[in-house]
DNA sequence: GCCATGGCTAGTA
DNA sequence: GCCATGGCTAGTA
């Protein structure tokens, strides 16, 4: 596995439950800035196989950003199991639920 | 090396 | 436009 890719599951496995950090976010604490494709793919392809807490990530605007509808609806689900509320347009307000490593 | 991938994003129009 | 990966291919040794 490649270093980046190792941060970035690291990053993602220290997002608390009931918080949601952003793609550029995780790429961000990952030393890569610009970066959050990566992270997507990242998310792609290791979720599974190292459990990741996948659904804790969103897009920069705080919505669920997954095509797929039943993976979608699982993610709003997790959520929503965490106590991160989802609106109906499936945004979620990062004021309240942002991951913010500094507190 | 090249090239596709991918659930993006800062910053214009 | 950005950019790290993985897969694949031409083209050297």
């Amino acid at each position: 596995m490649q270093p980046f890719t190792k941060r970035v599951i690291e990053v993602i496995q220290s997002i608390p439950e009931g918080y949601v950090a952003t793609y550029g976010q995780v790429a961000r604490l990952a030393g890569s800035p610009r970066a959050a494709r990566q992270v997507v793919r990242i998310l792609h392809t290791q979720s599974h196989i190292h459990k990741l807490p996948w659904h804790r990530v969103v897009n920069a605007k705080g919505e669920i950003a997954i095509k797929d509808d039943e993976s979608r609806l699982m993610q709003e689900l997790y959520l929503q199991d965490e106590g991160v509320t989802v609106n109906h347009l499936g945004m979620i307000d990062l004021k309240k639920f942002g991951y913010d490593p500094a507190e």
